[in-house]
RNA sequence: CGGGGUGUAGCGCAGCCCGGUUAGCGCGCCUGCUUUGGGAGCAGGAAGUCGAUGGUUCGAAUCCAUUCACCCCGACCA
């Protein structure tokens, strides 16, 4: 109840009282042929937007008002943190990229425009850049920090793909905060606010979900974490543990128990014929043993030289994490004509015997469990058992660079993760210096000294969670939404409309409900009942009432759409009933 | 950007392979009557540049070429 009362005073949510036949809620029987997804096909059956373009979008009435809703808690949430809300340009003069570097990072996902004078403009996918400026101009004492500023707007990226809907719109709502600070400790303390604000968002919007460690992305920045709702079609893989530890897959290190691989060395190398057996899965049946006990190479090119990369044969490289410990976003795999003209054997049959001098070996970390190795002897159709490293070639250099997967150990409790799949809401980031330093935004310290900026940024995707909501919670007959971000608390069905003393009674209720602060839809269209609860049940309002046949008997029916629980009350009874689940 | 698929009434689809009346079906929509507790019944009705352009042909939704849009699968992110 005094939920309700306080949701009241936000705004959005003025329209406290409809009727379905004046309304603009188009929903449809069928699925549209463009939808994948339970949360896309719910979202275009219920009426809550409708496609402009390929990831372009129109919230319609209802779906307008579910987001407001989860605006208003994160308003609330943020506000409570001791964020201010601001709200920034859109449109963004080309310049400040180029001065940020963003420019080459960011590419063909910035949406670019000129002006009638031939002046290029981008669309604002984030506002680091924007933000920075107004630090830099206003904020020039350690006296002003720290500070924490916060907008809610419409943000462009050119999708390479837009998908599911609004889930990877080109065209998004996203709330973006950026805080300033003299230290680490200050920005510390702000994100582990952030942090917190993020979690009660999401649990306040009813869903489950994990705070992951994450990649910073092109946003960059040291300390990142994810907010993940799960969700069976979640685009994001997690890998999480009892312990409470979670991870994005891509970042997890991949940790195995210590088990050995590969027989003990029984003497020097020797070569094994492995006539057209190209995957390690080939060789692998082909010489009786498991993939575990071969060694992937792979052959990779990082500036003017070339470099290989030593992986157990069961596991995937991760391209990220290669990246970033070799710190060169260029890498790329040699072409077979390369690797021939490297290596002397054709593609399949490498391996890190016998590479021209001076070729820096990389190994993953897991490559010490082997006491010996089967690899490819840089000769076609051949391939070396019994390889030893360090006896038969030299690693430079050993490190995490598989991808982990599901069953790996978790680095806190060493017990086994589970992955799942998420969507990712929120995304939070230290950035440290980063813009501030490109940008030349400083402050000047108690002894007059100028510093950069430390700086955070968090970033929560608002017409995301709209569908991360629904793809976790709907059913087969349509959306179930959690009462804090319903499109309405309560709907009323008359059946018989034709009927005045159902009709009365609706309307009484209606007004009673109005009254005590609860939004209300009333399907009052003419039209044969089942159409009306299927329609009630798609859009997923918390509690409806029906006024039908029962009402000779004085009562009315309260359904909950989340239980499908059904009580029979006494009209008189029905609002406080009512007040009463709506209040749990 | 690479690979696959689809464009026919507001929505979902058939017709296309094998060219030939007036382009069809279901849902929805409009009018009237009946019906009102699980996607109603009867009667009548409106609604289409067959994605676009060009070609082949006596004749094109159908064959050919070009092009656009949308969806799905891969490398990115709120």
């Amino acid at each position: 109840m005094i939920a309700i009362l306080k949701r009241l005073t936000g705004n959005g949510t003025t329209m406290a009282k409809m009727r379905w036949s004046e309304s603009c809620i188009p929903t449809l029987k069928e699925d549209p042929r463009e939808a994948e997804i339970p949360s896309h096909k719910l979202m275009l059956r219920a009426g809550l937007i409708k496609k402009l373009t390929s990831g372009v979008y129109t919230f319609l009435p209802t779906g307008f008002k579910v987001l407001k809703r989860i605006e208003n808690i994160i308003r609330e949430e943020m506000d409570d943190a001791g964020c201010q809300e601001v709200l920034m340009p859109i449109l963004h003069p080309e310049e400040i990229y180029e001065e940020s570097g963003r420019l080459k990072s960011f590419g063909p996902e910035l949406f670019k425009l000129q002006d009638g004078r031939k002046r290029t403009f981008a669309l604002g996918p984030t506002h680091e850049e924007v933000i920075t400026l107004v630090a830099r101009d206003e904020m020039r004492s350690y006296r002003d920090l720290p500070q924490c500023l916060y907008q809610i707007l419409t943000k462009f990226r050119d999708e390479i793909r837009p998908r599911y809907g609004v889930m990877r719109a080109r065209e998004f709502i996203m709330k973006d905060a950026y805080s300033f600070h003299v230290s680490d400790e200050s920005l510390d303390v702000t994100y582990r606010r952030l942090e917190k604000a993020y979690c009660r968002i999401i649990e306040r919007c009813g869903l489950d979900f994990r705070v992951v460690e994450a990649e910073s992305g092109y946003i960059g920045g040291n300390e990142s974490h994810e907010f993940m709702v799960l969700a069976d079609n979640g685009e994001d893989r997690i890998l999480s543990c009892d312990c409470g530890y979670a991870v994005n897959l891509e970042r997890a290190t991949a940790s195995e128990k210590d088990e050995k691989r590969g027989a003990p060395g029984t003497g020097a190398f020797k070569e094994v014929e492995t006539p057209d057996q190209k995957t390690v899965g080939d060789v692998a049946s082909f010489l009786g043993v498991t993939s575990r006990e071969i060694v992937k190479t792979l052959l990779y090119r990082s500036g003017e030289k070339n470099i290989a990369l030593l992986i157990p044969g069961d596991r995937e490289v991760n391209g990220i994490k290669l990246v970033r410990i070799l710190d060169d976003p260029e890498i790329r795999f040699l072409e077979p004509g390369e690797i021939k003209e490297f290596t002397g054997g054709p593609v399949g049959f490498s391996g890190p015997v016998g590479l021209p001098a001076g070729t820096s070996i990389y190994a993953d970390n897991l490559i010490g469990s082997f006491d010996s190795m089967i690899v490819g002897a840089n000769k076609e159709d051949m391939h070396l058992r019994d390889v030893v490293a360090g006896r038969d070639f030299e690693i430079a250099m050993s490190g995490d660079f598989t991808m982990a997967r599901e069953g790996d150990l978790c680095p806190k409790c060493a017990s086994k993760m589970n992955k799942s799949n998420g969507i990712e809401v929120g995304h939070i980031f230290k950035l440290g210096t980063k813009y501030s330093s490109a940008m030349k935004a400083t402050f000047l310290d108690d002894k007059g000294k100028s510093h950069p900026f430390i700086m955070g940024c968090y970033g929560f995707g608002v017409s995301r969670m709209v569908a991360a909501a629904i793809e976790q919670h709907h059913d087969e007959d349509g959306i179930i939404w959690n009462p804090a971000i319903a499109p309405f608390d309560v709907i009323l069905l008359p059946l018989n409309t034709n009927d005045a003393e159902v009709m009365k009674v609706a309307e009484e209720i209606e007004s009673g409900l109005h009254e005590r602060g609860l939004s209300v839809l009333t399907d009052d269209r003419s039209l044969s009942p089942g159409v009306k609860f299927k329609d009630s049940e798609l859009i997923g309002i918390p509690l409806r009432v029906t006024i039908g046949k029962k009402l000779k008997d004085g009562k009315v029916e309260l359904f909950q759409r989340a239980t499908r629980q059904v009580d029979d009350i006494p009209v008189g009874d029905v609002l406080e009933k009512i007040l009463e689940f709506a209040g749990d």
